[in-house]
DNA sequence: GAGTGGTCTAGACCACTCA
DNA sequence: GAGTGGTCTAGACCACTCG
């Protein structure tokens, strides 16, 4: 499974900006001084250069340069993701600290939905590179996770072993930009009065699995979809 | 603005898919036998068959052939929907007012997104029982869509006509929260101050054919999905 | 005018599949 | 062995930017 030339380039100059050997803004190499750096013909590292900036890794100015560009943060729409992956894929530190972990009565309108009078509810603040990205608060279904209480959530999200316990069949989203309580800013270091981007998704496996309440920093965070047709 | 050779092959093949010409699963004709059709060198073929399949139009298989895609397996993820029709279903009246219809110079950066230095560009705000719900901000690639100033946006969405004009190959969509600027808020009739959903929607026919800035007012208006799986 | 990226050529070698 | 896609070469011309 040897890489090829111009995957060894484009590996290169990724690593490198994950590295942050290159800051966002910064000129790369020109192809011609890739071209010898490598030496490869212009064409490979021309191909090299094209899939970075189509994965919006690099910005190519036609005779100026190419450019780092700035990170991304931005999360699959619809896409039922695992942040934690997510995070790792833009080659950055993922991290979780646990703030709640617990079994609770249902409120009255919880239990009409999941059918059980208590859940288990966790409350997960998820950090890129240290800054908050996601706080994750979540009601789960005890019959359909039993052992949910006992996962270590700083090693594995609480979707990881929700679709390892029970396959999820179904869900549902709605997004909304709301501004945050001041607890839930605080949490996510967002100044007050910063917007806020919720994410309420529901997640069914036979009956309702889970529903969860995920608030994103809206400077920081974005949602991203694409559809063929 | 003209077209570079790997651009008309992709998208006489990719016309040729969208227009039944070949079906799901046929074997496309080899590269080299685009190469005597198109009278290119194989690179140029072979650019434009490598973006095809990366656009998941067509697959290809080593030692074998290119193949006609099936069409994409999971619908829409987000559809971001006409927004007449969907304020119909509720029930509501839409009404829609024009602010702005005017063909404008590019700034260099759409100029380079859009590959055309003037472009359409309107500005409607939807209103669903008298209250504003959304405020259109669009970008339009006049080769594909020439008579769009022309329109009655009152009639009509955008959308619509867009649509009609030039068939959706391909769409992208980024979910934002912000805080809208007074200028915004203000129509949108959104207390400063206020979150505020933005959905950028690029979509593509070809090439990008519009780019849609959609602000909605946070109180009032979420965005919604499901999935199977 | 020197440097940049965008694109193209006319070949080439390879690993692979299929008959 | 003939055909396929995957990749590479060593040049080339162009439009563009910038000093």
């Amino acid at each position: 499974m040897s890489e090829s030339p111009y995957q060894t380039i484009k590996r290169s100059i990724a690593d490198g900006i994950a590295a942050g050997q290159w800051r966002t803004g910064q000129v790369l190499p020109s192809e011609h001084a890739l071209c010898r750096s490598f030496s490869v013909s212009r064409m490979t590292v021309n191909r090299a250069m094209r899939e970075l900036a189509r994965e919006n890794l690099i910005r190519r100015v036609p005779g100026v340069g190419s450019f780092v560009a700035p990170p991304p943060a931005q999360s699959a729409l619809l896409e039922i993701r695992n942040i934690a992956a997510e995070i790792a894929e833009r080659g950055n530190t993922h991290q979780a600290r646990v703030l709640t972990l617990a079994e609770i009565d249902a409120t009255p309108e919880a239990a009409r939905e999941f059918g059980c009078a208590r859940l288990y509810h966790s409350r997960v603040l998820h950090l890129e590179n240290g800054r908050p990205l996601q706080l994750e608060d979540r009601l789960v279904n005890p019959s359909l996770a039993p052992a949910y209480l006992a996962q270590d959530f700083t090693q594995t999200t609480p979707n990881e072993y929700l679709s390892a316990a029970a396959p999820i069949e179904r869900g549902e989203h709605r997004v909304q930009a709301i501004i945050a309580p001041p607890s839930i800013s605080a949490l996510l270091q967002l100044d007050p009065g910063n917007a806020c981007l919720l994410v309420i998704r529901r997640t069914w496996s036979g009956c309702l699995a889970s529903l969860a309440s995920l608030y994103h920093p809206g400077t920081r965070f974005e949602l991203f979809g694409k559809t063929n047709k």
